[in-house]
DNA sequence: AAGTGGTCTAGACCACAGA
DNA sequence: CTGTGGTCTAGACCACTTT
């Protein structure tokens, strides 16, 4: 049973296994693309039934954390090379296929955040942001321009680009879990830096996209504020 | 094992099991708020192991079919008086408090869909739709005015205050069970009929919500066309 | 043929709700 | 106390993938 269990614990056990497999995952013990040890040599190595096992690791398929495919094995999801984070949430082309833009770095700041930047990252006052601004380009107009602060504290490995970084791979760089992220949308008038960035006159109505998302434990991972003016784009939402 | 099975069968047992329980739902054997016999009756009756009508079961649950409570039994879902359906993309007050506002029926019209209604909805050139005009209000003003498009054959029954019905309420009359939704969101330019509707003038920016809602069965069930102006309203969408 | 995850079984015990 | 769903076990066999 090595670390795990000392029965009566609150937690079930497939919860407690699932703890140490995502912890082993989150530390680099299996890095993405990796394949994890079967059913059987995990169960063994756990003391624990395979019932178990399989029930940890059904649970992190659900929560995307691996991939199971019958006859080959059960794999670390990588961010880094998948869009497999909110694929609900999309812009899409007028064929209804998925794009994400070009992301295009335009500055990047870090210094102790604003009050509202504060209140809505959950930080305490004198806590250190990063702040980016950046466009999205496609396939060669602007259609997004979007401000992002993120709470320095958790990232503190940043990539060469980061300009153009997607929030799932610096998690996973950071060894940050992804939980989910709500967006409020409406909309909002131009300013002048709105409307130079998108081509359009200073006022124009544009969609105002305001999104927080968080971590797995409820904590703030990226406060961003997107303004968007569509022209071949598509907004879509998809909800189960 | 009843009709169930006869080995060798493509779909696996756990999912015919599935089947014949929501099935007996549908049809009204067990109705929204029932209790379901206890998983080992089950079991007894169908005539296989307990743990592969748990599967069934929780698959049930996370399809929002049943509600399942430690210590007191499977529960029917009623959509008629839950709001169960599509939590995740609400509008919510200024205090972040979910509201649906108050439905008010405009106008109801059945007849043969036109050329746009018939390629949305996926039905046939002939095919009649019920057309539905509404606004929503909250809590004295109107946010949204919306045009609902239904393909006739799929709601055959239809309650009296009909103009003010939810869908999966509808759907649920008339034993169908709702899947999932796309909603594409943009911006419009209000014309005189929204212009009245929202109390704003003509030509306003205004947040177009443009949803359709698919049966689990992929068939469309609704084109719902929403043109929003908010005041104190706040359009929120949750990923997870 | 060998190895993987997927399905199914049969039973034990636990945690919770209600009478 | 009784009955419910929740957890956990141990093992059999199936379906799929790769060697």
């Amino acid at each position: 049973m090595a670390d795990l269990d000392t029965r009566l614990a609150a937690r079930p056990l497939y919860l407690q296994v699932r703890d140490v497999l995502v912890q082993r995952i989150v530390v680099g013990h299996w890095k993405p693309g990796a394949t994890l040890p079967n059913e059987t040599h995990l169960a063994q190595q756990l003391g624990i039934s395979i019932g178990t096992v399989r029930k940890a690791l059904d649970l992190m398929e659900v929560e995307r954390i691996v991939t199971r495919r019958q006859g080959r094995g059960t794999f670390v999801n990588d961010y880094a090379s998948a869009e497999t984070i909110f694929p609900f949430c999309m812009f899409h082309n007028s064929e209804g296929r998925r794009i994400s833009g070009v992301k295009h770095g335009r500055s990047i700041s870090r210094e102790p955040g604003g009050a509202e930047e504060i209140a809505r990252l959950g930080l305490r006052r004198g806590d250190e942001v990063i702040r980016i601004e950046r466009v999205r380009t496609h396939p060669d107009q602007t259609f997004m321009t979007e401000v992002c602060v993120l709470p320095a504290k958790f990232f503190t490995r940043l990539p060469e680009d980061f300009g153009s970084y997607r929030l799932s791979a610096l998690a996973q760089l950071n060894s940050i879990l992804v939980g989910r992220a709500d967006e409020r949308v409406d909309i909002a008038s131009a300013n002048a830096q709105h409307a130079a960035d998108l081509g359009v006159t200073e006022g124009t109505p544009v969609l105002r996209l305001d999104r927080v998302i968080f971590s797995d434990h409820e904590d703030a991972l990226e406060w961003r504020v997107a303004h968007c003016f569509m022209r071949n784009e598509r907004y879509l939402v998809r909800f189960n």
